[in-house]
Parts: structure tokens; sequence; C-alpha cells
DNA sequence: GTGAAAGCGCTAACAA
DNA sequence: TTGTTAGCGCTTTCAC
């Protein structure tokens, strides 16, 4: 309709430069700190700055110098403690050197992945994280055809820089606790697609550990698409009324097995008496729920913190360790326990 | 030390052009999608891009065009689903309309708060998300001074755009609740400094509805630097050993509200019977914990699509009601019951 | 120390 | 329908 009302044009470096009485290169030196400018114009140049409001324009900046000072991430969701967690310490790490987080998601889906990461090198990143190590087949092409330093995280990964932990060894470890209580029929109520990487692993590790006793994880036991508490409370309650309900619950996180526990005790299940239940990450509640919950604690901040350190040496061209592999550690509480008589 | 592995020269849209046979213009054309390309030139340009995995660079884009496409959003912390849930909604929103988004953490300081809204106008952010409406000084007049679009959210305001619920009533109401069950010693634990709006808000509105009965609250009993569970856990406790001791425990969220009534178990307290606690929020486990928590609902996707109904139709020059108030429902569960006979 | 000037890769008149 | 061209606001040689 009618003309935006007289937006005062917006405040250039050349204004700044008019003002002072310096010429542009002189204004940009300022601002970009170098130490071979006269006190007074320095001066000058910052005064003028504030007076006029100035705000540099980062396209223009990072068009000329061909560099962004952004470092993007790519993670499956922020609406847990398992990415959002890590994310803010390496945000925090990468702050302090100068770079900017430009966040995308990509709801644990490899097309999704794919397009933000297209997006980021679009907006000049100079580095990136991701997660896990199953992605879109183009996703390296890209990365590589960009020459884009770019670090995995939550995964082991021999071909590409990562930090993370073993999770089959993880899943494996969990198992042998259930299986040294006696348990025999398992349950899995984890919230990704066997798809993915990291998932997978904690399934062959469960599996493995199993067969290595002469048991089987039943495929009608295994639940693969449980995002939220009530989702694994809905996945609970089929176990349990499903063919072969389990004695052992293993669960993909902590939060999961929060609902799965609530399934439980809504059902009159004794926890850990009839059933035992584990999950994975150690949420500050874990400990605190009306069952302490047996996990595996990982250092969630390690991982962002690493990939940070990694990204910024790969910028600055420092020779850094490629693979770092973080421990899980089992936590033993009140969540498991002995596998019930077979009474029934 | 050495050169970099010869990085291959970034693809650009004259690489493009030059491949298609068109000019630059009629590249550019085709990536914005204009109509008026002929379709055999149209697939030219799109082959030449594919073939070479060309990627635009936004830096250039929005140099030239003047627009970004992206919309920046502030933030106290992302963990807490108090906010990032109304963030995924909002993020969603702007997507299907092409905008990015460009997220920032004020960690609930107003200094932070500026520095990180200034970063993102340099970024050339062509709208603004806020939560609250107790700001840096600088921040409107710099908001201004851009002619930004901006919205605050989780707030009403009579000056700027808005959307929100009114604190001080929602915090009379979880008091009304609790003084009709015959509470007369109040605590709050709330986790922002009581200089941040909201929590003001909330504070005066459960004074008012104390006075309003000739009730006061004990200045010894409203913590409000507490931001995890444990923080919550810890101030219970100082709440219960000191001078004196309330019956009804209102907490900021409920997550606070979970710690608070960690505390009290661990106190061998009864709930309800001994002491009555309140969340704020309704996150999904709050109705699954041991003691089902009485809170506050609150739309907090509502909040999000509304704010970015709001910045988009602003950002296309639509009118659009510039305030929006929600009306968050008082949710009544096990954690609240009468106040225990006044016996010691 | 400082300034002049040539781009960075794109968009948007304007002309054809 | 398409091409030419002049910037967008900054950095960065290269002289001085």
């Amino acid at each position: 309709m009618t003309d935006k009302p007289s937006s005062p044009a917006r405040v250039s470096l050349e204004d700044v430069a008019l003002r002072s009485g310096v010429s542009t290169a002189t204004v940009s030196r300022v601002l970009n700190g170098s130490t071979t400018v006269r006190q007074s114009r320095r001066e000058a140049v910052e005064k003028a700055c504030e007076e006029l409001g100035y705000v540099i324009n980062r396209a223009a900046r990072t068009l000329a110098s061909r560099r962004s000072m952004t470092i993007g991430a790519v993670v499956p969701t922020l609406a847990t403690e398992t990415f959002s967690r890590p994310l803010a310490t390496f945000q925090q790490k990468i702050h302090q050197s100068g770079y900017t987080l430009l966040l995308a998601n990509s709801n644990f889906d490899p097309d999704t992945e794919l397009k933000e990461v297209n997006k980021l090198v679009e907006y000049g990143i100079d580095a990136l994280m991701l997660v896990g190590n199953s992605h879109h087949p183009r996703l390296w092409q890209r990365i590589n055809q960009q020459a884009l330093p770019c670090i995995q995280t939550f995964t082991v990964d021999r071909h590409y820089p990562s930090v993370g932990y073993d999770n089959e060894q993880a899943a494996g470890e969990l198992a042998a606790h259930l299986l040294a209580l006696g348990h025999k029929v398992f349950g899995v109520i984890v919230g990704t697609p066997p798809s993915n990487d990291r998932v997978s692993d904690r399934i062959t590790g469960t599996r493995q550990a199993l067969s290595a006793v002469g048991l089987t994880l039943d495929d009608a036991n295994l639940f693969s698409r449980a995002f939220t508490m009530n989702d694994a409370r809905q996945a609970m309650f089929q176990l349990l009324d499903g063919p072969n309900p389990p004695t052992a619950v293993i669960c993909g996180n902590d939060l999961l097995a929060f609902g799965a526990m609530r399934a439980a005790s809504e059902r009159y299940l004794r926890i850990p008496n009839d059933i035992s239940i584990t999950g994975f990450n150690d949420y500050e509640y874990a400990e605190h729920l009306e069952h302490p919950l047996t996990t595996m604690r990982v250092e969630l901040d390690k991982i962002g913190a690493r990939a940070a350190e990694y990204l910024l040496a790969a910028l600055n061209g420092e020779a850094i360790q490629r693979q770092t592999l973080l421990k899980p550690e089992l936590i033993v509480r009140g969540s498991t326990g002995s596998a019930p008589r077979p009474s029934r």
C-alpha cells in the first residue's frame, strides 16, 4: 500500500569513514582489530560508529572475506537433553573463538539432513557438526566438494572425524547386567528408525549379548518409533499385551524408560520385582524417579566440547586426533532387579 | 604449513551461466523461480547446476537483494520445554514461508540479549522474535532504528506486538486454589531473577492473592535462582529448614516442582497431606510423576505459531492484530490438597 | 600507517 | 523473453 515510513537508510561503513575523516580501509582495519592503526584515528572511528549506531553487514563481510565465521550443526532434534546438552557446550566453545552457531534439525531423516546441510553450505559455514554416521549418500560428497571441516558425534567412525562411544558395546553391557540378574525375555523400546546407525548398533549389541547365552530378541518385542514419554508408555502396553511379555525392557533413553515404567505401574506391575527397565544417558532426573533408573551415563558435555575442539583446530590448520572414543558408565539403580520366578 | 589440497574453486552462478549458455541474469531468474524463462533454458540451467554441484551463495544474494530471508529469535534457554516447544512450532511455520531461523540464547540476561540481537541484525535478519518485555534499554532503540518487525512472546504488552498470557493473573489463580485448600504459609521457587518481568508478575500475582485474605509471602520463603531440578531440590530443603516452613510451594515450572517434590519426599513429608506443590506449563510428564502435578497448562505451541503468523504478516505488509492474549488453564491433580491441621 | 581501487557473487533495473 | 550492467557493503592487495 503505502511506502515504508522513511526507514532511515542503513548506516554503512562508508558513512563511518566519511564522518571520521578516514578511508573505508581504515575503518575496516579498526573493525577487525588491526594493530597498525594510529590511536587517534582508531578513536575517531569508534566514536563515529557509536554516534551513527553502525552495525556491520555480515553478508558483505562474508562475501568479501570469503569466511563467514559461522559453524553449522545438524542434530536430529533439540527436544531431548541428549542433543541439547552437548550442543550447549559446543555453542559455548565455538563462541569463545569468535564463531557463531548455525543450527538445524534433521528430525532423524537423512533427506532432511542433507537439505539442511546444503542450506548451511549456502550460508557459507566454515565448519560442520553432524550426529551419527549414517547419512544420505550424497552428504559426504557435498562436504568434501566444499572442503568443509566436519565432525560426526555420538558415533565412532574409522573413515571420518568423530567423537562418541561404542553403541554396540554399551548395549552389550546393559544386556549383560540384565542377563546376570536372570532375565530371559527382553523388550526394546527405541526412538529412532532401525536404519539409524546408533540404534541399530545398540540392537546388534543387545542381540549379540543374548545369543552368547543362547537367547534371542523376539522381533515382536522391538519398538522403534517411540519419541515421547507417551509413545514409550503405549509401546510398553503393547509389549505387555503381546505374545511374549518381557521381564526386562531396554529403552533408548531415560525419558522413554520413564514412560515405560509408568505403563508398568499402571498395570500394577512392581518394579523391579515383576519387571526391570533400563534407560540411557543418565538425565538429571533419572535418579529421582519413583523407581530410580538403571542407565548408562554418557558424557554429553564432553561430546560437544570435543567436537568444538576438533573443528576449531581444523580451522586453524592444527593437527588434532580425528577419532575420540568415550566410555559410557553403567549406573545400577532400583529399576532393575532379579528376574521374577517363572511362576505362571 | 602446506597449501590446502587444491580446494576446487567454489562453483559460482557465472560458471552455471557459462556452462548452460545463458546470461547470469537468466540463471538468477531460474534460481528464483521466475516464470518468464523459456522452458528449454530453464532445463539447461537446472542441468548445469546439477552437474556442477552448484550451491548458491546466500551472502551475495543477501547483499544484492537486501533481504536475508532469515528470521531471528532470542530465547533465554533451550534447555526447557517452555521455550523449545514454542520455538519448534515457530521454526516450522516460518520455514513454510521460505524463511530460515537464526537462533540465539540470552541466558536470562538483558545484556546478552542485546548483544545477540545486535549480532542477528548484523546477519541481516528480516524479523525478530523475543521473549518477555523487560529488555536492555537500548534494545527497542536498535530494533526501531533498523525498522525490524518484532514480536514479544510470553508476555502481554500494550506498546509492542506480543503474544502471551497474564502472568499475574495465572499466579493469582494458582494461589487462589491453594488458599481455598486452607493453606496459610507459602513458599515460592522460581528460575529467573526477580528483575525478570514474567517472574515478577507472577510473584506480584501471588502476593496480591495472599494479601487479599490478609496473608503475606515471607521474603525468606522466596527462592529465585533455581534452574535445574537439583537447584529446586536444594531450595526446597532450605524452605523446610527455614524459619517459616510452608505448607504450599509454588514452583516456576514443572521441572522445579519435580525437584521440590523429591526434596519433600526425602524429608519423609507426604504429598499432599503434609505439603502441597504446584508447577507451571503442564509438561508431558507432569501427570505421570509419582505425585501427579497440579499445574497451569499453557498453550506453548500456540505461542510459537502466533508469533510466526504475526511476523510473516508484518513482512508481507498485511494488517494483523498486534496483541494476542492466551488463557492458561488450571489443572488440578494430586500434588495439592488440604492444608495440614496446624498440629505442632 | 594509510588510501585507492578492485573485486567477492549475486540481484535488479533497464534495454533490447 | 533475455542480456548488459551497475551496484549491494565489505575486505584486501598494492602503492605510497
